[in-house]
DNA sequence: AACCAGATGTAACGAGAATTACAGAACTGA
DNA sequence: TCAGTTCTGTAATTCTCGTTACATCTGGTT
């Protein structure tokens, strides 16, 4: 936008006869739901008729009238769409947390993530962010049973930004043989949380075995994995439910991916840039 | 002034008939804005007829259009009177910003999971959660390009509380196929943030055609799919990052789960025992 | 004093809006 | 599956609004 209308009116109004000069200010008192209102309106409450306010628009140099409300309206949603829409109260429920349970719950996942993030080392974010977006190190991920969508959620978003990364499929067989040729060149990133599963416990200790960094993502509790590996960001799961929560997890993905992707940036922008090319000529 | 129109709005949305809900989650994506055009224009983009727009008007208590939008006017001016005019500052943190990037992103998915749960409605949660907990209705999940992951994290979690749940394949020709066999029976809960896609819509469009119910889960900024979809729940996905953060649509899945497993808890409690029974037996 | 140009309001016009009545479609409960 | 009810879009109506042409007025100039 290369001029909003306010300063298009403080700018021009001089040299506006007197009573579109009228208009003009009004309209800057009550900036800009005057402008929202029909002409017709406003020339009534600024005491002039109506061809005169569409004169003074016109002056401005719009097409017409809806032209100019559409101007606003535009202007108006590029101010209000962040600094207003904060959530009304929402902690004084109390009583009614019966009712609205999800409320309860809602907040409950943001209180996670907070505390979550709170509780995290940034030292070791950053190596575990180090160890991820060096693209010499291959990258591998698996979860649990709830887990593994998060390894695979991760697992999509890393593979557009750098070559090299792969979700193990979950079944035992499976990563037996994929663990055959890995080393001490290799990255695995494992989800556990409670009820920690035996399987995903010999799948790292069989890694680390072999020289495999082992980044673990698990719950406050850690999983028994913590034992061997080399890092381990925990996350608060504890929600009012039957079910533990994965969202902080997710946060934590996300946080990683943003670390990773900016870090990279140069590189994967290009290769962001290369894969459009290819998606689009596949449609062509 | 009592209560705000989005209050109203987020209030009674839920007992209002499908156009007309499909019109105030428009008015709530875009607020206030999509609320100062004319109602045609508001009735063209919902893609509903302009007496369904006059009518939710309505039934939320107004005499007419123009009423309304008098109202929206009046308290955007009172709410843009002082604290506005100011493009937000924020940025403020600086340097420091860069050093613990993470932290900040957790801040902000915690803050967007808090305005998005501010903004469900409480009625349309209910309902949705229904809709899932009922077992004479079939639930099938997809999502998009990332979403997908949310799809398969809930499916799984479903399956465990109750029979018929099914994750749909990503691929265009495959969900065609599922496609065949529904009717009025089944639900489907479809993900779908930006960039929309494509297929997803193409999907749901065909569903709605067979009756089927269909169910989105999508980002602030609606989804396509909302256009057929009988029910809406918008998150909030915006963090300092490059990619858009799921975590909010992945806390509305768990505040689902949580409450569809509570309103089923006779049922599947004794399913989860019976599953526990079978896996012990497996192992054995 | 007469004239002229810009400023302003009046009135008529036409477009598009809100509103209303109605008929067909979809949904609900037996 | 079927009746009764609720929704929803279409189409006709009415009204308001933006727009325009024109007449009046004002102030400054010859």
């Amino acid at each position: 936008m290369t001029q909003t209308v306010v300063d298009q009116l403080r700018e021009s109004l001089g040299s506006f006869p007197v009573t579109e000069r009228r208009v003009a200010h009004r309209l800057l008192a009550e900036y800009p739901m005057a402008g929202l209102q029909s002409a017709t309106d406003l020339a009534r409450t600024v005491g002039v008729s109506t061809p005169t306010v569409l004169r003074m628009v016109a002056r401005l140099g719009f097409e017409s009238y809806v032209d100019f409300q559409r101007r606003l309206r535009d202007e108006l949603t590029a101010q209000l769409s962040s600094p207003l829409q904060k959530p009304v109260a929402l902690r004084s429920a109390g009583k009614k947390a019966q009712v609205h349970a999800h409320i309860a719950l809602g907040e409950a996942v943001a209180r996670n993530v907070e505390e979550t993030f709170a509780n995290l080392s940034a030292q070791e974010v950053e190596q575990v962010v180090r160890l991820l977006g060096d693209r010499k190190n291959r990258v591998h991920m698996i979860g649990g049973r709830f887990t593994d969508a998060l390894a695979r959620y991760l697992s999509v978003q890393m593979c557009i930004i750098r070559p090299g990364v792969r979700h193990l499929q979950d079944q035992e067989a499976n990563w037996r043989d994929q663990l055959l040729d890995m080393d001490h060149r290799d990255v695995l990133l494992i989800f556990d949380i409670r009820r920690y599963q035996a399987s995903l416990l010999r799948l790292a200790e069989l890694a680390a075995a072999k020289q495999v960094r082992v980044l673990l993502i698990t719950d406050q509790w850690l999983s028994p994995i913590a034992k061997v590996a080399k890092h381990v960001l925990p996350a608060r799961v504890v929600v009012p439910s039957v079910w533990d929560s994965s969202a902080a997890l997710m946060a934590i993905c996300e946080a990683l991916l943003a670390a990773v992707t900016r870090d990279n940036w140069d590189y994967a922008q290009k290769r962001m840039r290369d894969l459009e090319q290819l998606r689009a000529g596949a449609k062509a």
